[in-house]
DNA sequence: CGTTGGCTTGAATGAGGTCAACGGCGGTGG
DNA sequence: CCACCGCCGTTGACCTCATTCAAGCCAACG
C-alpha cells in the first residue's frame, strides 16, 4: 500500500473536476478531453506536515498541486535536508521518475492542507501520445526547472553565500515589483537550505547586508531592498 | 549571422543521413519520416576549441552530436568556468532555451573535431506534435539531466569535496566494471570544473585517498579503485 | 504558562580556495 | 632532432569564509 492509498480520496466530483481543469498542462484541452482525464485521475488530500511521497517509494503517479503547498527535498549522505523547490497551485512533481527508473529521488511534504490530482504513470504516458500538446508543456516545465537547477548548481560551485543571497532577492524583486518589497516563500530556515548554507549564516549576512544599507528587515519575511546596483555587486 | 552560419556546412547527403537517423531520439521512426526529418536539418563541423554557441546568444535550433566531444559550462559571477556537462554522439543540446526564452545561458565547446546536427526550434516543435514519441524520448533525456543536475546541486550544498569525489568514482564505476578501474572521462582540471572545486584540491585529494590505500593512480587517467567500501564512507 | 520551533549572536575550528613555484609532457618550429 | 613554449598537474604556505557548537530570545500554540 503506497502512501497516497493511506488517505481519503475526495469523492467531491466538482472539486476533482476544478483539479483538472484548471492546472496548466490540462488548460487547453476542450470539454470532452477533460472527462477523459478526469476518469483516468483521483484526488487526494494531505494534511500539514504529512509526506506524499520519500525517497526510495516506488515512482509511478504524476501529482499536480491543486490546493496547498509543497516542499520538495532531498536528503544529503550527512543527512542534511537540501531544499530543492517549492510547488504552488498549478505546479506537478513526481515526473522525474514517471519517465526513466521509478524510484523517488527526493521527499514530498505538505507544508499546508493540501489537495493533488494523481495520474498514473501509464495513463499519463498514453495522454501524451494522444494529446501531444501535453509533451511541449511539460518539456517546457522540464526546460525551466533544469536551467534554474543548474543556474543552481554553478552558483553553490562557486559563489559565496552572500552573492547567493543577493541573487536570490534580486531575483525575487523581479517576480513582483512592489516596489523594492520582497516577501520571502518561505522561512529562513527553508531558505537556508535552499541556497545551500545553514540557518545561522543566513541570519549573520542578512544582519550584514542591513548594516551596510542594502536592505531593511521590516518583518521575518518582509525585506526592502534600498540598494539594488550595489546588492548585485556583493 | 550566428556562430554557426560562419561554418562549412556538411553537404554530403550520406554523412548527414547517418547523422539523423542514428541519433536515439529519431531511432524508431520509419525511412519516409527520416526523410522528412533530413531535409529539415543539416549538418555542421566544428574545430576543436570552436564553440558551437555562447551564453547570450539567441537559442534556436537543438544540436545533436554526431562526431566528437563537446563540453557544456556555465562561467560564474567571478567568470569562472563550471563545466555542467560532456556530450558524445548522440547527446543532443540547445534544448533547453528551445521551450522557455530563447537565450543561451551556456557555453557549447567543441573538444575535438566535431559534427553536429542542427534542427531548428519551430521545425522541432512541428515534428514533437506529429511524432509525439519523439517528445517522450526528449521528456526521458530531460528527466535524466534533471535528476542529475539536482543531485549534483545537493551534493555541492553540503558534502565534502572528498565526498563528491568518492561518489563520482564509484559512480563511474558503475558503468563499466573492468575490475575497478575507472578511466577518467575528462582532464582533471575540467573535473574540478564538474565537481565545483579547484584543480589544486582535486590533485591534494587524490592522492590523499591514494595514501590512505583506497585508490591507486595508475596514470593520469586511469584510477584502480581499491577499497570501494570504504570509499563510500569518506 | 510552559513548550516548541524559528531566529539571532558569539566563539572556535577547519575545509578548501588562492597564490606561487616547479616538473613533466606534447606540440611546434628552427 | 633538439629547443622552446604553453598547459596540465602537483605541492607548499597562507588565509578566509562558513560551519559547528552553544546559548539565549521571541512568538505561536496547546
Amino acid at each position: 500500500m503506497t502512501s497516497i492509498e493511506k488517505h481519503n480520496h475526495d469523492h467531491s466530483l466538482e472539486s476533482h473536476k476544478a483539479c483538472v481543469s484548471l492546472v496548466p498542462i490540462f488548460k487547453h484541452l476542450d470539454e470532452e478531453q477533460l472527462d477523459e482525464i478526469m476518469a483516468a485521475t483521483r484526488s487526494v488530500s494531505f494534511e500539514k506536515g504529512e509526506i506524499i511521497y520519500r525517497e526510495g517509494d516506488e515512482a509511478d503517479s504524476l501529482y499536480i498541486i491543486h490546493k496547498g503547498k509543497v516542499r520538495i527535498y532531498r536528503l544529503t549522505e550527512a543527512g542534511k535536508e537540501q531544499l530543492v523547490r517549492l510547488l504552488n497551485p498549478g505546479d506537478f512533481t513526481g515526473e522525474t521518475a514517471l519517465f526513466t527508473d521509478s524510484v523517488h529521488e527526493s521527499y514530498a511534504e505538505a507544508m499546508m492542507e493540501t489537495k493533488v490530482c494523481v495520474i498514473q504513470r501509464s495513463v499519463l504516458q498514453g495522454f501524451l501520445l494522444k494529446f501531444p500538446s501535453i509533451s511541449l508543456k511539460i518539456l517546457q516545465e522540464f526546460s525551466n526547472r533544469l536551467n534554474t537547477s543548474e543556474t543552481q548548481t554553478t552558483r553553490f560551485s562557486s559563489e559565496t553565500v552572500e552573492t547567493r543571497i543577493a541573487l536570490f532577492l534580486t531575483e525575487q524583486m523581479d517576480q513582483k515589483n512592489d516596489r523594492n518589497i520582497v516577501y520571502l516563500p518561505m522561512s529562513k530556515k527553508d531558505l537556508a537550505s535552499y541556497l545551500g548554507t545553514t540557518p545561522e549564516t543566513i541570519s549573520r549576512k542578512f544582519a550584514e547586508l542591513e548594516a551596510k544599507g542594502l536592505i531593511r528587515q521590516k518583518s521575518t519575511r518582509q525585506i526592502e531592498i534600498l540598494e539594488v546596483d550595489e546588492l548585485l555587486l556583493v
